[in-house]
DNA sequence: CATGTAACTGAACAAGCGTTCATTTGAAAA
DNA sequence: TTTTCAAATGAACGCTTGTTCAGTTACATG
């Protein structure tokens, strides 16, 4: 037997992306053979590579993918006004945006080190737009007289980590739901950087 | 050839430690083979069995000894105070215990799904052990009326990931030397939780 | 100097790795 | 109904994996 009943590029394509990010998310890249990924797809190891170039490419356009999407989502909230607005909004707009994808969030912070130099410069390069987008806005508060930061290039990474690190324990159907978790955190954002 | 010259269990046992911890930091725990663990000590494969019981023995002893020194000093701060002064005191403390151990921070909190089980869950106590630390300060300042927190444990969790985040990106002889850091991230943490 | 043994070698084991490719299949197009 | 070809199979490639162990070596002890 060879070609599946029913089996089409269109579906195996986006399942074979979508089982290398939950399975690489669980047990890391390294820990994931090219055959435990198309057992769980429901093909042969061969098969997958009517999908990717290597493993190396699964990986890098999983977390490439992400980090464009997640600009990209960024751009179209086309955040404005003075800068505790566009910080309150950067807040809540990273933490909708992350909770629900924690497997994305897992590989694109664990897994950098497992990319080839040129792939780790790409999404190097993608991870400081989006950081810088949040400096920009601790620069304008810095200037309305806002806020104040020491150096607007440590509070950024402080923030940043501090909500990313949110990914790492937050559960769905936990103890608090997302709007509250939302609103606590942008209270600690807000106080942190306010004069 | 077997024995080398001047070799000992006293020598090689540390040496083991060292470039495992040095080598799964940097490739993560999967990506290492124990070949690549011996070669860089400088034996055959073989020999690391004279000092680990097996590869999984290997990184939990190191989460485990880290985690464990660090409860210990923790301890031997001996912290007292007002809250405020023990805020102080633990984000000082967590700063200037981390920078120097880069490669620890790195593999306890990448290598955690690596580990087996019983193993993860030894680890996952201590690791909650060093946040209720932190938790009891936030407590013990609401009720002195000095801080307001939301929620104690998700600020916790936040003030945590944002100390730790430091770790991820400072590097030595950088723009900026461990004391101006410290202070600049007490600030932070300070402005957060005050009334 | 002789002896015991801790420390290490080097080969071996079965299993798994990423990847390639000739072959087979089954559904859509003619 | 026949033809076509995308989408699979499954075997094979050479290599690496963690781990074991009989044998070898160099040092400490008597």
């Amino acid at each position: 037997m060879a070609r599946k009943q029913g089996s089409h590029s269109d579906i195996t394509g986006p399942r074979v992306q979508d089982t290398a990010l939950r399975l690489i998310a669980r047990h890391g890249y390294a820990a994931v053979s090219m055959r435990q990924i198309a057992a769980d797809v429901g093909v042969q190891a061969g098969a997958l590579y009517n999908y990717t170039s290597d493993k190396q490419s699964l990986l890098f356009d999983l977390m490439r993918d992400h980090m464009a999407d997640l600009l990209a989502a960024l751009a179209a909230e086309d955040i404005n006004g003075d800068a505790m607005t566009r910080l309150e909004a950067f807040t809540r707009f990273h933490i909708r945006y992350h909770l629900p994808r924690s497997d994305q969030v897992f590989v694109s912070y664990m897994e950098l080190r497992n990319l080839l130099p040129e792939n780790f410069t790409t999404i190097e390069g993608l991870r400081r737009e989006y950081e810088d987008e949040l400096e920009d806005i601790l620069c304008a508060g810095e200037a309305e007289g806002l806020f104040a930061v020491p150096d607007t290039r440590v509070a950024t990474m402080a923030l940043i980590a501090m909500l990313t690190g949110l990914s790492h324990w937050y559960r769905e159907g936990g103890r608090l739901d997302m709007n509250t978790i939302e609103t606590i955190y942008w209270d600690l954002v807000r106080k942190s950087v306010s004069v």
